[in-house]
DNA sequence: CATTTATGTCAGCCTTATTGACATATTTCA
DNA sequence: TGAAATATGTCAATAAGGCTGACATAAATG
């Protein structure tokens, strides 16, 4: 879930990459090039992982597509949805630290989320000024079956791979987080089922 | 590099998620929003991995951030020089299916940066419908200063954890990516230094 | 010579983001 | 108590980066 960052709107399109010619012509004809630049670049470390790292998330962002396009959503709308069903009772400001927009961004997603019954507000009992989010039954089912075929995806990914993968694809993921969020993040990742942590 | 799909622009202001108060009230509270769910989901396998890949490419794509909007740029902008510069002469159809965009959204993006100079456009030699893209000097220099914090963080991550988690990153993110893209991918990623493969 | 292909371009639209300003309810603090 | 800060909501204007559809041109292909 959690689509790009980005929006993007669905594109689906997508058959096959550099089809036709050449990925790309001699090196001679880039030397030619007059002012064009030397060779290409001798790929340092981590290069690698900067490219795979944008095709897997293409793909990974892509599969809910379908399914948010038949609900008239879109991928924002997906990790509104996501987070609230994951951390229900979050606040609003909890919300836009997560997903790092504007409260006027979020408006617009959250009221047609709530206006179409997949999530409800209600006041805060400890603050009455929070407006604390919950999914409701369908807003939980919509929320699962999006996450479902990224859920696929990762599980067919790692069932072709040694057993370790998973936690040191989980423990690399992490630490490409920012320092400063990584503490809060994983209260959220790996909060117990009873939902019982507190941030502070 | 390669950003969130999505545009966004940048934000950049984002100081620590979840800050205030508790990430989510007693589950009892969830229980009694009446119309509202059940418990939270027991996170199924994978639902840790959905939820680091939002945060870790979401941290990773704005490492270039400052830079791109001291150029006027966007992410957009930071995609399509980063793959001229990797895979310098290919075609504008090849970079559409990269990029997974279409011509008409590429278009502006490709003219600003031929504008300031950064990619030149060369007439196909084996057919000349073809328009080359090619960086130059400036564009691959750009090209690199954008990419370098993102290897940084990529570096900074793999040096605390055991020397194998990058082979089984790698392997991981590759199975991530769509079958049919998956050869085309590993050319570009893993493309010699001469850039003597061919596609077809 | 007719068709297909690669690219460019115009027009209109959508989603998701932004900033700035302001309103309201509630909590906190002096 | 009363002033200030906080949490949220809303309006307006703007922008980036996507989309579709239609159409144009040049070059390759059959």
């Amino acid at each position: 879930m959690l689509h790009d960052c980005t929006n993007f709107h669905q594109t689906q399109s997508r058959e096959s990459l550099v089809t036709t010619a050449t990925v790309s012509t001699r090196s001679d004809s880039a030397a030619d090039a007059g002012d064009v630049s030397g060779p290409p670049s001798d790929t340092p470390t981590g290069n690698d992982i900067v490219e795979l790292l944008f095709f897997a998330y293409r793909d990974f962002v892509s599969d809910p597509d379908r399914l948010l396009t038949e609900y008239g959503f879109g991928r924002a709308h997906h990790r509104v949805l996501h987070f609230v069903e994951r951390v229900p009772g979050m606040t609003i400001a909890e919300m836009l630290d997560i997903l790092g927009i504007t409260k006027q961004s979020l408006n617009p997603i959250l009221k047609d989320l709530v206006e179409k019954g997949y999530i409800v507000q209600r006041t805060g009992t400890a603050d009455r000024r929070q407006r604390l989010l919950y999914p409701t039954d369908k807003g939980r089912a919509l929320s699962l079956a999006l996450t479902a075929p990224q859920l696929q995806r990762i599980a067919r990914a790692l069932d072709g791979l040694e057993p370790d993968v998973k936690s040191k694809v989980t423990a690399f993921l992490f630490s490409m987080i920012n320092d400063d969020d990584r503490d809060d993040v994983s209260r959220i990742v790996w909060k117990t089922a009873d939902g019982e942590e507190q941030v502070q």
